[in-house]
Formats: C-alpha cells, structure tokens, sequence
DNA sequence: GCAAGGTC
C-alpha cells in the first residue's frame, strides 16, 4: 500500500549483512531506531538473523525520509543446471559447457527475499549497502533484481544508489549516506562471470573425473568407498601446492657442503664466525681457501660496527594473517580459527573477521579500543601503559580491501566467559591489536667483521634496549644474544679454532598449513572467506590427509640455510609468471623469519600429505602434457585478470565466458583423449603395493 | 553426488 504524497518518503537500505544494518541504523537514526523482529530468518535457537530498523534521517537531496535499514545474509540468488541435467548418467558432462542455468532463491532465503520485495512496495528509493568490493556490487544487483520485483519504479534513474564505505566509524557512515554512488554493474558482471565459469567447468570435469576413475578404483579395491572426484578451480592448485612440495621432498638428494668454522675465544667468551661464503658444493675449493686461512696464521678485525636496530611491531590483523598465526601459535587449523573468531564476531567482542585489510582508517578511535583493554585480563596492565603515553599509531600495510577494518577488539570480555579455545583466538586478537598500537621494539646491534687470509668472516650481537610491543605480543621472539668481547677494528688475533666442516642439505618439510595459506594467497587462490574451506576441501575429498609436524632436530645446528628455505615460499613456480597474485602481500614483516620452536618435539603445526589418489590426480593431469596446467594456480589467475578487465570495461561478461569456456571445452576433449596418462598415474599410486 | 562465493 503505496503512501502518496503526505508524509516524509521512504528509503529502502539495505545491507549485505545484519551486523552492518544494525551499526549504520544507529548512526544513522541517533539512538531513535524502531527495531521490527519481523519473521524473517531465525537460527536453531531462535535468533533473528535479519531484523528490520525504522528511523527518520534527512539526506541532502530528499530531504527528510523514513528509512527501513534491513539486510540480505550474503549472495541472495543461487545458480544450477536446469533439472534435466540433475542425473549424472543422462547427460554428457561436458553438455555443463552450454546447459541452461537457472537463477533462484533457494529456500533457506525466501524470507529475506521477500522481505526485500515486501519493503520496496512503498519505497521511494533504494539504498544498497553491501560491501564495496566485487562481490558486494553483485549482491546489491541482486537486491535491486528483488526489489524490482515489488516497485518497478526503483529501476528509474537515481532511483537506486549504493553506499561507498569502508568502516562503520560514525563519521564515515554519515558522509556515504549523505554521498551515493550508482552500482558499479561492471564489477556485478565480473562476479556473475566468475560464478557461471565455476559451476560450468565445476561440474562438467567432476562428472567427468569422477566417471571415469571412480569405476577404476571400485574394481580394484571391491568395496573401497570412493566419494566423488572433484575438480575446481581453486581446490586443485590447493592439492597441488600439496603435491609438489611432497615430490620435492620424496624426491631431495642430499648434496655435500662444506664450510669453514671459526671460533675464537676472548676474554672468557667463546665466539663463533660465520664464513661470508657460508658453503661450497665443491671440496677442492674449499680446501684450498681454508689453507690460504691456515697459512696466514692471524686474522685481523675489518669492522667492529654498533649500530641502534629495531624489530617492527606486527601488521593490522587481516584474515590470512589469522590463520596463518592460529596454526603457528594457537594450534588451530584455519577451519577452526574462523568458526572461533566468527563466534566471538557474533557475540560482539571482536571486529568482523573476514578482511584483506591491514591498515587502519585514520579516522577510527584507536585508543578508545585500547582503553577497553584496561579493564582486565592478562594485558590490562599493558593497555593501561598504552594510554598512559605509550601509544604509538599502528603501521599501514599495503592492502585495503574498502570493506572491512583489521581484526581487532571491539569490546572487553574477561576470559572466563569464553571457551578455552575461543580465549586463545580472542587473546590473541587483542595482544595483536594492542601491539599494533605499541612502539617497536628497541635495541642494539653490534656487528664484527674478521679477515683470515683471503676469507671474510662475520659475527653479531644483539642487546635488547627496550621490549615495548613484545611485552603484549608474546608470540615474537628477539632476545639479546651472549655479550660480545671487545674487539677493536685493527686488532690482530690468532683464531682458536679453524676447521672445515662438511654437510649435508636436508630436505625441506612437507608443506604446513602456514605454508600453505601464504602459497594461496600469494596466488590468488581462494579468498579470506573461504581458503580454509578449500584447505579442508581437499581433505574431506580424499587427496590430502594432515598430521602433526614432528620436528626433528637439526642435523647442521649452524647457518646451513640452503634448504631450510623461507617460512612462506613466494609463489608455486618461481620461474613462471613471478606475481603478487592480487597484491595481498604476506602478512607481518616482523612474524615471518622467527621460528616458534626450535630443537625435537611436536610443534603443534600441521603438515599435508598428499593421498596416493592426489599424487594420481596431480601426476595424472600433468602427464597429459598441456600447455595449461589444471593443477597450477596460473588458470586461476588468468580468471582473475579477465575479471578485471570486465570490471575496467575492456571486455563483456559475454566475450569471457565464451573464450574461457572455448579454452576449457578443448582441455576437456584432450583430457578424453589422454585418459590414459589419467589411469596410468592411478595404477601407479593407487594400486601399486607400496604407494 | 558437481564449483566458489557471500553469510549465520
């Protein structure tokens, strides 16, 4: 029932999720707001999902208008074939390429839906505020497509705005609802793209996959229960990553080194060189450097260099960031990092927990957030010190998504009240955050530079000056080393102890969960939201299984950094293509190079290893020789610049589909035409006797 | 019985 003419009009808003409705009708409604239960969407226990807000707010161009602040709860339309194609066995899977889909709103949302459409019936205008990223400007086209259906005159021009925000700060908030911006339908087209490309190729090669090994697998092992086979397009490069880092282990032949070891002792100190040429593969040259070492008899200090050094604090906290510590200090796997932040997200004690982002608004009131800290807890002493002058503004990574802030505290709760396992995830948000908000740590660094014979040798020092941010954020190390003796540049000495060394390199582990979230990110693989899905993905699929990571003690306890390699390898193949995958650069600069735990034991991380169906699988697809590898992340990121170039208008959602598709469809009749390579790598692995 | 992406 249209109201006409008399009284203020009526806005529609709405928002990609309830928590953002709730925030933005305050500050929008100046603590004025009618909230309406409405029986839209309830949780086993009875919590309305979706509420409805009612409040009056005067915007610059209509002046003063009701508003119905309410929410969808994510992607509002679901995608799959038309029935016909529901049974496997009717269809050929490759008939996906082309199948009709069919768009809907599957049961589960009908009442968010019709809510929207219920909403819209008298409203002037409509108000989208989903996230500003792609999949944000998809979900408010499919509200706008819902709203349609209840006031076709929302499709007028200016009749249907979106919000450009990036916080729910309230000064922010204020400035997008007085600044609407049209929906960006080339970044909705992009996403719409993205969703065909996945369900299309998806099913078509798991069909296919699962068609044609699975009967394989039956026969060979009478009653083995094999589930489907899948393929997709970020759960693969996930499997591969396991696998190639397996075969590089399986397949690591140790290499001899040698090395040159000096120690000399002073002053009652044992002090150990490292040689700057660290090792030589090759004896003889080793030899001979080490005897021109020999025969000069004394060494002469080059450089005796002190210098003030720091350790950083640690980045704003994004997602990956989460997960990748959650396994290195929480012993969660990512999986369950995210059903603990998600829970204390709903409770309302930390910031929404799905974000790229790792740089705070300047507008936001950090120090209100750290004041909340003081109240209790094993870092309210901490916190006090922070308000106490100790802050120090956080430092600024270089992502943004321009949807969501860093994880951090938004309110205090005493530990007691959480679960063992939330208070691990909740404690570290906050020593996170309130190390962000702390200084670096200070400290000073000595560095000696010793020339024996035509051989540079070098040491250092370190004494901590100030601990600062390592005071909350217990999960750094930096310690002072031993004390140095006095070396004077000139000095000239007769070393203690010269001899050459030989080693061995050791193979690197299999990949850690750590590790593997850096690779996907780094790659593109996935997003904050769902990288810990396609990680337990591939394990509920059977190509991958994890176990605890025994770390065994190291065999060259000296600087033998050959293999021990970087804790996040940059990218899959170095030599293909070296990018950024979407610009998400690694997380903290200060966490990466420190390990948790040195000598045996367990470290509490977990490492993959692949099945012998996922070695098949991998083996198998790269057997079949294409130029384009299914099991390599570069698919996935050529997916992701076409998605770009829809979304800066050089390409059409139709034009990429069609060549995507095209590309597909010709890997799809190779791969029939190489199933061969497909089943022989399954014999190998699967059947063989010993794996 | 398929994917990946939102969100709860």
């Amino acid at each position: 029932m249209p109201r006409n003419g008399d009284g203020p009009m009526k806005v529609l808003c709405v928002a990609e999720k309830p928590s953002i409705a709730k925030a933005v009708a305050n500050h929008l409604g100046g603590g004025q707001v009618n909230t309406v239960g409405d029986k839209l969407i309830r949780n086993i226990q009875g919590n309305v999902y979706v509420k409805n807000f009612e409040f009056q707010y005067s915007f610059p161009t209509w002046g003063n208008c009701n508003v119905t602040m309410t929410s969808v709860l994510g992607h509002l339309l679901s995608h799959d074939f038309d029935p016909r194609y529901k049974i496997w066995r009717d269809c050929e899977p490759s008939d996906l390429f082309d199948a009709q889909i069919l768009t809907f709103v599957e049961e589960g949302k009908k009442g968010v839906a019709s809510n929207i459409e219920r909403q819209a019936r008298d409203a002037k205008y409509l108000f989208i505020w989903t996230d500003c990223d792609r999949e944000g400007e998809n979900i408010g086209a499919e509200i706008r497509h819902e709203a349609l259906k209840g006031n076709r005159s929302l499709s007028d021009p200016g009749k249907t705005v979106r919000a450009r925000f990036s916080n729910i700060e309230r000064a922010h908030i204020i400035n997008a609802a007085r600044n609407p911006v049209t929906l960006d339908e080339a970044q909705s087209n992009a996403v719409a793209s993205r969703i065909e490309l996945d369900l299309r190729i998806g099913a078509s090669f798991t069909r296919n996959l699962t068609l044609s090994v699975q009967p394989m697998i039956h026969q060979h092992f009478r009653n083995k229960d094999q589930g489907v086979i899948s393929y997709g397009s970020c759960q693969f490069p996930t499997l591969g990553f396991v696998v190639e880092r397996y075969l590089r282990v399986r397949n690591f032949v140790p290499e001899t080194f040698w090395t040159i070891k000096l120690m000399h002792e002073k002053d009652g100190i044992k002090v150990n060189f490292r040689w700057a040429r660290n090792h030589l593969f090759d004896r003889m040259v080793a030899v001979i450097l080490f005897e021109r070492c020999l025969t000069s008899k004394t060494a002469q200090v080059m450089k005796v260099q002190t210098k003030p050094t720091s350790k950083w604090k640690p980045l704003p906290l994004t997602t990956v960031e989460l997960q990748k510590c959650g396994s290195r200090f929480l012993y969660l796997d990512s999986h369950r990092v995210m059903q603990l932040a998600e829970a204390l997200y709903q409770k309302g004690w930390i910031s929404y927990p799905r974000t790229e982002t790792d740089q705070f608004d300047c507008g936001m009131d950090l120090r209100a957030l750290v004041q909340k800290q003081r109240q209790g807890g094993p870092w309210a002493q901490f916190a006090r010190g922070l308000v106490n002058g100790g802050f120090s503004a956080p430092r600024n990574g270089r992502n943004n998504d321009k949807a969501h802030p860093p994880i951090h505290p938004v309110n205090f709760v005493a530990p007691e009240q959480l679960s063992p396992e939330e208070q691990r995830v909740h404690e570290f948000v906050v020593r996170r955050f309130l190390a962000c908000c702390s200084e670096d740590a200070r400290g000073s660094k000595t560095d000696i530079s010793l020339l024996y014979g035509s051989e540079t040798f070098n040491t250092s020092g370190l004494v901590v000056l100030a601990r600062n941010y390592l005071d909350v954020y217990r999960y750094d190390r930096w310690t002072s080393s031993q004390d140095l003796p006095d070396f004077r540049e000139g000095d000239v000495l007769e070393p203690t102890e010269a001899r050459i060394h030989e080693g061995k390199t050791s193979p690197p582990g299999y990949l850690t969960e750590p590790e593997l979230i850096a690779l996907m990110d780094a790659n593109g693989i996935g997003t904050d939201a769902t990288m810990a899905e396609h990680i337990s993905k591939i394990k509920e699929r059977n190509y991958a299984t994890t176990r605890p990571r025994a770390r065994p003690p190291r065999q060259n306890n000296e600087d033998d950094d050959e293999d021990s390699g970087p804790d996040v390898p940059p990218a899959a193949q170095p030599d293909r293509g070296r990018g950024r995958g979407r610009g998400r650069g690694r997380g903290g600069r200060g966490v990466g190079g420190t390990n948790t735990r040195g000598g045996g034991g367990t470290s509490g991380v977990q490492e993959f290893i692949p099945t012998t169906l996922g070695v098949a699988l991998v083996e198998g697809y790269e057997n079949m020789g294409f130029d384009i590898s299914l099991t390599k992340p570069f698919l996935r990121k050529e997916m992701e610049l076409k998605m770009k170039a829809i979304c800066e208008g050089r390409k059409t959602k139709a034009e990429v589909v069609h060549e995507t598709i095209e590309q597909y469809r010709d890997v799809y009749v190779r791969t029939q035409q190489r199933l061969d390579a497909l089943r022989a790598a399954v014999r190998k692995y699967c059947f063989s006797e010993n794996g």
